[in-house]
DNA sequence: CAGATTATGATTGAAGAT
DNA sequence: ATCTTCAATCATAATCTG
């Protein structure tokens, strides 16, 4: 891929917008000192009414309804002790006031013990819930979660409004940050500013006016030499306005605006294409080792790609389609800084059609179901109720169905993913051919409930898909990796090494699920592993200690790698479709600040 | 065994690409 | 227009608890 530096350009971008601000002044409201007396004690109260219970307690309306969304108003136990945590974590004096930065000894720059803590300004937040301005509180809160100052993030949300997404924000940040050491921006051709569409709630080059100080190199600078910053300023590129050079001015930005998923969708290029590229340019700051191999949806709202290619070095992203690699589509973005000469496949290949895959059902098929492979394979699967009302349709309908007939019941089975088991009748797939298409093992998740097995396999890697991908480190490494598995889920990317023949010397492995993570170790036993696995529930306990005492152990980590949950990326999901700002999917953000320590500390070696 | 908790199955559109 | 999409929610069944 092309990256240029904009140097040459300077003229014909603005780049003003970026320049840092000399930190305007709080809200009054924003520099209040708690002012809630402790409340310690409240251990086997009654869980009904816990609302004004709590409040009674002396905790402020938001921290009580924060709590209660958190744990749900029925778990008394979780509430009070998070209610506890938020208390504490407001008595606690702020350590670092204008410098955002924490030691890189502390323990934890981003979890919970971050002194900028959760609610420090009940008075602030009563105000502002009343006002309707409890978004304002909510992400100043996410901000400073990420480890942003609180004036910093304040000044933010007042300069793009309290509707931007949070990513956007920190986007924002980032930008003032990064023009006060650099004056230059990358521009990347691949994308283009996902920010410019009309209509769009949030247009940062609008913000020029308000954020003038261009006054060169001098300007801001006293903020600069903290370690936050330098990853900071290495991990945004905010891309150019490359509609300006195309005649005009911004005539071109309709068609520039849009990321164009490549079709076919075969990344790189297939192991069997004879043109399939095998070099690409790499920033020099995101060149391996450590490598890094990021995963998540290809179709997401747009804009997300964008963002987390921004946040990835700038990197653009290989999406490729499973369907390629197996009988079932799944179509997936990688980000990685990884070659891509010499890459092999799994063995033994995949059959890639359903017939091939599944002859059985051969001899239920009808003629007129054309499917020859699956649709993406999802964590939800079809009600028996349905296969019934089709089994019905079909035994009331003439041989050849009717038209209509025929189209309802393919509609169902593409959506479904059914497979014909008799007939007239079709029937979701088994877990066991879920683990077949996906690449793992037989009986990879066998003794969960089925529903579980679904939800773990669905939210999984493609084996064969990754593993090609990451064939290229068998010859780097050929004494074995230390792997940093993120997100890790039921072990896709250690499966794939595995099957690799890539020697996996320590894994640290992330991973919420205590079931995923049952799998993952019961997997990794009886494989007869050699290295060590250690198991973290929760990225946010990676914490820079976590990191370098694994580090220190063993020397350094040789591959990041994960898949961040796509939960408010994903077309499927109704209701909380909210990208990368969302409740889950914005634990990418994570991703990249773990990344990014290991990359700082593995520098210093 | 009653109440509480957990597990399972059925139902619920829209964004974005083609 | 037509098609696809690593899902969340709720009611109910199943299981647990004391």
């Amino acid at each position: 891929m092309n990256w240029v530096t904009d140097e040459s350009d300077d003229s014909d971008v603005d780049l003003s917008w970026l320049q840092n601000d000399d930190n305007p002044p709080l809200p009054p409201s924003l520099t209040q000192a708690p002012s809630n007396q402790a409340l310690q004690d409240g251990a086997g109260a009654p869980t009904s009414s816990l609302v004004p219970k709590f409040l009674d307690m002396g905790f402020s309306p938001k921290m009580v309804a924060d709590a209660i969304k958190k744990n749900g108003d029925g778990n008394y136990e979780s509430i009070l002790e998070d209610l506890l945590t938020y208390k504490m974590l407001e008595e606690t004096p702020l350590a670092n006031e204008g410098n955002e930065e924490n030691t890189p000894s502390d323990e934890n720059d981003w979890g919970d013990d971050d002194s900028s803590g959760i609610d420090d300004f009940d008075d602030m937040d009563f105000e502002l819930e009343m006002s309707g301005q409890a978004s304002f509180r909510k992400k100043l809160r996410t901000l400073e979660e990420m480890g942003f100052s609180r004036d910093a993030a304040s000044s933010a949300i007042e300069r793009c409004g309290e509707d931007v997404p949070i990513f956007e924000l920190a986007d924002s940040i980032y930008a003032a940050q990064t023009a006060e050491k650099e004056g230059g921006v990358w521009e990347y051709d691949g994308f283009n500013s996902d920010k410019k569409k009309e209509g769009d709630k949030y247009d940062p080059f609008s913000h020029n006016n308000k954020r003038q100080r261009c006054d060169g190199a001098s300007s801001s600078r006293h903020r600069n030499s903290t370690q936050m910053r330098e990853r900071l300023k290495r991990a945004y590129h905010q891309p150019a306005k490359t509609s300006r050079r195309c005649g005009g001015d911004g005539d071109a930005v309709g068609e520039l605006d849009s990321l164009n998923l490549p079709n076919p969708m075969v990344g790189f290029g297939l192991p069997t294409d004879p043109g399939r590229q095998l070099y690409r340019d790499i920033p020099k700051e995101a060149q391996g080792p450590p490598y890094f191999f990021y995963e998540n949806v290809a179709l997401t709202p747009k804009g997300v790609w964008p963002t987390i290619s921004r946040f990835l070095y700038g990197i653009s992203p290989e999406f490729v389609d499973s369907k390629f690699f197996s009988a079932a589509c799944r179509k997936r973005g990688y980000i990685h800084n990884l070659p891509i000469a010499n890459r092999f496949c799994l063995e033994p290949i995949p059959r890639k059609t359903i017939l091939d895959a599944f002859p059985s059902a051969r001899a239920h098929w009808p003629t007129w179901d054309t499917r020859t492979q699956f649709n993406c394979l999802q964590t939800c699967i079809g009600s028996a109720q349905l296969t019934e009302r089709i089994r019905a349709k079909l035994v009331a309908s003439d041989d050849p169905p009717p038209p209509d007939v025929i189209r309802w019941v393919m509609y169902e089975c593409r959506k479904w993913n059914l497979i014909w088991v008799g007939q007239n009748r079709v029937a979701p797939l088994e877990p066991d051919e879920v683990e077949y298409l996906l690449g793992f093992p037989r009986d990879h998740t066998r003794g969960w409930s089925r529903t579980e097995r679904y939800k773990s396999l669905g939210n999984s890697f493609q084996v064969d898909t990754v593993a090609y991908q990451l064939s290229v480190l068998r010859d780097l490494y050929p004494n074995g990796i230390r792997v940093l598995s993120l997100f890790s889920g039921i072990g896709g990317a250690e499966v794939a090494l595995h099957r690799l023949g890539i020697k996996m010397t320590a894994v640290l492995s992330v991973e919420i699920s205590p079931i995923n993570r049952t799998i993952l170790r019961s997997w990794w036993d009886q494989t007869g592993q050699v290295g060590e696995l250690e198991e973290v529930d929760d990225v946010q306990c990676v914490t820079d200690a976590v990191l370098e005492r694994f580090i220190a152990r063993h020397g350094g980590f040789d591959l990041v790698i994960g898949g961040s949950p796509c939960n408010n990326l994903a077309g499927s999901n109704r209701h909380h479709r909210d990208g990368l700002s969302g409740e889950h999917s914005s634990l990418f953000y994570h991703y990249f600040r773990i990344l990014d320590v290991v990359r700082n500390l593995m520098a210093r070696y």
